[in-house]
DNA sequence: TCACGTTTATTCGTACGCGAATATACGCGA
DNA sequence: TCGCGTATATTCGCGTACGAATAAACGTGA
């Protein structure tokens, strides 16, 4: 399914979604994201806007409306969402929903080379990142709650997601704490061992070298 | 917390963990890191790898150790780690450990503008989206049974954790579907109606110009 | 009213990420 | 032993993302 679209940062969805309103000019639509809040949706880079704008003009995506100047200032450039570019949004969109993409957190890169620090070690950190995650949950709810007197929940509903997601993280983390402080994590012996001696078990050895064939 | 990286690409990251073990030439360390399965665990896009080896010689976090030719082939330079390298990978796993970084999935983006799509249709996509996500749980649980009879558990944590969010993305997505084909999604006929007339809501419309003032 | 900070609005330069190309060597089947 | 597919190993060129620079206009407090 998902395939390459010819603009393929997510900044373009959010000026398709943002001139499918009205027409506007690339200032005015980064008025309007920034309004709508879009930076808590996704990586927005401002200083990528006008090549964004450029290139969904580019593909027809958009397209110029009128180009005004007042007084000295720049020249203003309005653009106007095409058909092209709704079929894009929805299509997009639809992608985006349906088709689970296999991201990687950055935690999880952290996860794959914890091996290289001690065990005692780990468990002071992931105690900082516990607590940090619960402050944040505990901002998100509060925000969360605040807004939905005001906002429908149709347009809140990636705050729960995101809140959904980081309990689930904060409690599989504590989890893993519990195993690692209370000793039962299996392994943790040899983990703690090779810390303090620095020589890597038999075992470990063998499997670092897996795969690798001579070279 | 989260610093600047002199080389901040995480395949940097996983070329340090590999060329702790020994010394190695670039394409060795590939071969190394595809043993170890760590396409899994961060995007790895291999063409990078000769940029990101020479950035981190050029910072000093590995060295040249020798640069042979064997008979017409290209010279294949072989190196180690440093200490200052040695010391990067280690702070860097303990920020990536104990920082929070926030993210943005897809999936998140997706949502953000889901309303551009009939909620009907998002029925059929988040279903489609949920029997996807099943089967992964399903394939990623039985791939972890049958490899932690072999790999100890501290080399298969990553997945561990990749399922617990894979499992609360399920869970949160079935919720959200049960409250939209039972009709308990609030402001569901709202919104239904906007996709049927064509219509955008009264308070809908004042929210979507809100924060923004005439330009 | 004038100095100065902020908002409005856009352009520019470049680092670097990465797809694709390149080129040799090796394994193995016919 | 010859041909061909695959593995070995690295270089190159292009696009684009994005930080930083630019500059006019506006608001406001003294």
């Amino acid at each position: 399914m998902a395939k390459r679209r010819k603009v393929a940062n997510l900044l373009a969805l959010a000026v398709l979604s943002a001139v499918t309103t009205r027409p506007m000019h690339p200032y005015e639509m980064a008025a309007t994201l920034r309004g709508w809040n879009k930076e808590r949706d996704m990586e927005i880079k401002w200083g990528s806007l006008y090549t964004v704008v450029r290139n969904l003009a580019k593909h027809e995506l958009i397209e110029e409306v009128e180009s005004t100047r007042h007084g000295r200032r720049p020249e203003r450039t309005v653009y106007r969402i095409t058909e092209a570019g709704r079929q894009e949004l929805v299509d997009w969109t639809r992608e985006l929903l349906s088709v689970p993409h296999t991201e990687f957190p950055r935690f999880r890169a952290g996860l794959s080379v914890m091996a290289a620090l001690d065990p005692d070690e780990v468990i002071g950190l992931l105690e900082n990142r516990l607590a940090a995650l619960d402050e944040e949950i505990a901002t998100l709810g509060e925000r969360h709650a605040r807004e939905i007197a005001e906002i429908p929940r149709l347009f809140l509903i990636e705050t729960e997601y995101d809140l959904a997601i980081l309990r689930a993280e904060a409690t599989w983390v504590r989890a893993l704490l519990g195993e690692l402080t209370e000793g039962t994590f299996p392994g943790l012996r040899e983990w703690r061992a090779f810390h303090e001696t620095g020589e890597i078990p038999d075992n470990l050895r063998e499997l670092a070298e897996k795969d690798i064939t001579d070279v």
